[in-house]
DNA sequence: CTCATATCAGGCTTACTGACATCT
DNA sequence: CAGATGTCAGTAGGCCTGATATGA
């Protein structure tokens, strides 16, 4: 990025510390992931395959936040290293039942070493308390706009 | 998204709640810019040309952050309407100079009021003292991985 | 020769939009 | 018929890598 002295005016503005912060953790995340041969989208289906079992593709989809038209390409990944397996449903003949093997149960514990990691990485500047305020304050944010946009159920009916 | 019930496991880690706020600030300030047909690039690079006037493409990217190979496209856009000027440097015969025009300006003042708006909506529910506590924090975990990781400066000599 | 400048072509990730065929 | 499911193609924004041509 090579910045020059860049006393910009748009520096101090909440949504640009935030974005540049969410940039810094992203990346220690990402790193930390891809150190395993991983991403995001990864330990979210894997994790989400731990915790609740077995499912479709559509339910994982919801469960994870993942979108349906990335799910193909995700699971198409973690399938072709044996990570999950994808079989057909014998009830529902549209369904793909997606399942975690033991070796993408062992995938799921690095990545999870990793994000630990990275969380370590990322807060390390701040006390205990100042990494429960901040965590705080995000979630009051969090909260109060996926009531407002996050959430399209609400629009639903 | 359609989330179902979701309470996974990742969502109390900081950089979870880092990245989702940085969304929807993200989704807010590009909302504002794109109803007067900007984006982010264009308000960062109008700014820094009123602020500090017309300049080559890489001392403005040096200014701005935006990468080189991003400005071209960038001042494409912005020239295209009017909104700067692109004039060959008699000086040195690789530059250009660009410049802003009375309309950028214009266009660069209907920016910053989205913005502000942007802004306001994204801090809602905050009160003064936690917005004072969210930029603290915001601020002190960037300027420590800006150290590490953020500026190549240090790792050129 | 080396360096800076401008350009072009492309990648990456997360998120999302639309179209489509298939099946319930 | 409506609706769910899986697939494929493509977009967008911001950030980034590399190759190239030109001139200082």
């Amino acid at each position: 990025m090579e910045t020059e002295e860049t006393p910009a005016r748009w520096e101090g503005l909440p949504s640009w510390l935030l974005g540049q912060t969410a940039n810094h953790a992203h990346r220690l995340v990402g790193d930390g992931f891809s150190s395993v041969g991983g991403r995001g989208y990864h330990y979210r289906l894997l994790a989400t395959l731990e915790e609740r079992g077995p499912a479709s593709q559509a339910a994982l989809g919801r469960r994870s936040g993942i979108h349906l038209s990335d799910m193909v390409a995700t699971i198409n990944e973690l399938a072709e290293r044996g990570l999950v397996e994808r079989a057909p449903d014998p009830s529902d003949r549209r369904r793909n039942i997606v399942s975690l093997t033991p070796e993408g149960a062992r995938q799921l514990r690095r990545l999870e070493k990793r994000l630990a990691e990275s969380q370590d990485e990322l807060l390390a500047p701040l006390s205990p308390e100042e990494r429960q305020q901040l965590t705080e304050l995000l979630s009051k944010l969090l909260v109060h706009h996926s009531r407002r946009t996050g959430s399209p159920e609400e629009r639903w009916r």
